[in-house]
DNA sequence: AACTACTTCAACCGCACGTAC
DNA sequence: CGTACGTGCGGTTGAAGTAGT
């Protein structure tokens, strides 16, 4: 970063040089807006001097009305960066030091409540910055990760405090109008892919109504969730290689999350034994190769922030996509799932340490696209899912009550097959729409969804899971290279899932199949597979993107 | 002492929202 | 009603500081 910079640009950090011929259009500074004609606005640390311009010109004038302070004072500084500098520097009873033992407590018992609301939290500790706050969290995700710690200490029930109806609300409208743009830039694949797995998370469940609503908010990359989190994702994920040896399905499909669910029978039956708010997840049991020694900790999932539990990296191997195809304990567990990670015995683990490390320093540029992806619909598509998903439920439920843990199972070889296998394969056209309510049986899953030219709107598509498929073995098959989806996932592999980016062509190539579309400026986009064993779309599979379901 | 790796944190950026015109 | 502006928020960046070798 350069702080000596003295652009002066267009607006929003467009850097074209119009600004000096349009009189209505002040000059612009990456973002700030400075009065008169070719300005040039400062950058970088402010100087004592400038700290004392600005100190006596809130004196004179109060505090607000930033942009005025170019105007009234020499100083060349644009009015964002004068507002924050008062506000994280200047402005009087600012504590200053290392936060106390209690305000950490508070930050972080905070932070399981609102997720990154730094602004919010700021309001709870007096003297304190958001950005002093954020900082202080991004610092502390970062050892505890490297310390193998969980990022809440076992005593905070982060389900206690989540999804209350008016933040999930709130962040739902928030988000979703924030992401919408990026949304549109992504094209129409990932959008794909999110249906698919909203479809998922909610036809598993049993609970449709309060699950629609989690998952929805969940996929729409709502609620405290936290890109910043995501950053901190690990790939501890098996390599391609390993996946193919392994006989494991692909690792890091969303979906698999429903490993995470209890059944709907254990659900009631251990709901009344804690707290009804609280659904943190217990471990599950993993006890199967090649994955069987590891820890179900490995797949921890902290609700809050759609995260891995990279603290307990140290167990075995990776494991996402490598669950026993077991029911998990849904409740809460006595033993939490933090005192699990905590006396996780730590077997060496430089090798994911490292990719830890790698990771954190190289996130994949891909994630942010895929976390948007699933941020991106608006309030009517979101009025949609969930009734979709209330429709799934019901008429999955009764396969899942008759037989919940076989059927879980069950389902879940469902969705392997389905979408490794070339027989659900769907093809869709975006901007067709199909009632996928007329479809639905029991023994079909139609994941709704349409795109239009201008981006998401409300409508579906088909995309048909058959449980016919249930109770078959799944066997990796031979991918088929030669599809766009295919492509994009195993680029994705390359460089999302492992931090690395070793080649981008074939990521380009299989996007511009995917986003070229056909001659009528309609995209295609594969939804099951046509052959072998494909990775779900590239959407579906990223860390970011992965529905928290198991926040319930 | 020199170098490297790592951490911290100030500041920037883009976006969203509210309001005035 | 649309646009411009002011402001706030959350995410990201990179210079400076620190620790380790």
């Amino acid at each position: 970063m350069s702080y000596t910079t003295t652009t002066v640009d267009s607006d929003d950090g467009m850097h074209s040089s119009i600004h000096n011929e349009s009189p209505a259009a002040d000059s612009i500074s990456n973002g700030c807006r400075s009065r008169g004609k070719g300005s040039v606005l400062k950058k970088g640390p402010w100087t004592s001097t400038e700290d004392g311009i600005l100190i006596d010109y809130v004196k004179k004038h109060g505090e607000g009305n930033w942009n005025a302070v170019q105007k009234h004072t020499s100083l060349a500084r644009c009015g964002k960066s004068c507002r924050l500098r008062w506000a994280n520097h200047l402005r009087p009873n600012l504590k200053k030091g290392a936060f106390s033992q209690e305000e950490e407590q508070l930050i972080v018992e905070m932070h399981a409540k609102m997720g990154n609301k730094w602004a919010q939290m700021a309001e709870h500790l007096p003297g304190r910055t958001d950005n002093e706050i954020k900082n202080y969290w991004n610092t502390r995700i970062k050892r505890r990760q490297r310390a193998g710690l969980p990022l809440y200490p076992p005593e905070i029930h982060v389900e206690d405090f989540q999804w209350s109806e008016e933040y999930t609300k709130s962040n739902i409208i928030r988000v979703d109008r924030r992401r919408h743009q990026d949304f549109l830039q992504l094209g129409n694949s990932k959008a794909n892919v999110l249906f698919d797995d909203l479809n998922f998370a909610a036809s598993l469940l049993p609970a449709a109504s309060d699950l629609s609503d989690l998952v929805t908010c969940n996929m729409l990359g709502t609620g405290p969730s936290s890109s910043r989190y995501e950053s901190y994702m690990p790939p501890i994920l098996p390599s391609p290689k390993q996946i193919w040896e392994s006989g494991s399905r692909f690792p890091m499909c969303s979906s698999n999350i429903k490993h995470e669910f209890q059944s709907p029978e254990h659900f009631q039956n251990t709901a009344s034994q804690k707290n009804p708010r609280s659904c943190s997840i217990s471990p599950c049991d993993v006890d199967h190769p090649p994955y069987g020694n590891q820890h179900s900790s490995d797949m921890m999932m902290i609700p809050d922030s759609h995260t891995v539990t990279y603290g307990m990296l140290p167990t075995s191997k990776p494991s996402f996509g490598a669950v026993k195809l077991e029911l998990p304990s849904f409740q809460y567990s006595e033993t939490s799932a933090f005192d699990q990670w905590k006396t996780t015995p730590s077997p060496p683990h430089s090798d994911l340490l490292d990719s830890v490390d790698a990771y954190i320093q190289s996130p994949p540029s891909s994630q942010v696209e895929e976390s948007d992806c699933f941020s991106s619909c608006d309030t009517g598509l979101l009025d949609m899912l969930l009734h979709e998903a209330k429709i799934k439920t019901s008429a999955k439920h009764s396969l899942l009550m008759s037989s919940p843990q076989k059927s879980f199972s069950s389902t879940t070889c469902t969705t392997n097959v389905t979408q490794n296998v070339p027989r659900g394969g769907t093809l869709i056209k975006s901007g067709d729409y199909e009632d996928s309510q007329k479809n639905l049986t029991c023994s079909e899953i139609t994941i709704p969804m349409q795109l239009s030219a201008g981006g998401i709107s409300s409508a579906f598509a088909g995309n048909v899971v058959k449980t016919e498929e249930f109770d078959q073995v799944w066997e990796p098959k031979r991918v088929d290279t030669t599809r766009p989806d295919v492509l994009l996932a195993s680029s994705w592999l390359d460089q999302g899932c492992y931090g690395i980016v070793r080649d981008t062509s074939s990521m380009s190539d299989a996007l511009a199949l995917l986003l070229g579309g056909d001659d009528t400026g309609n995209s295609y986009m594969t939804v099951g597979s046509s052959s072998g064993q494909t990775p779900r779309g590239v959407g579906s599979c990223g860390w970011t993107n992965m529905p928290p379901v198991w926040s319930l």
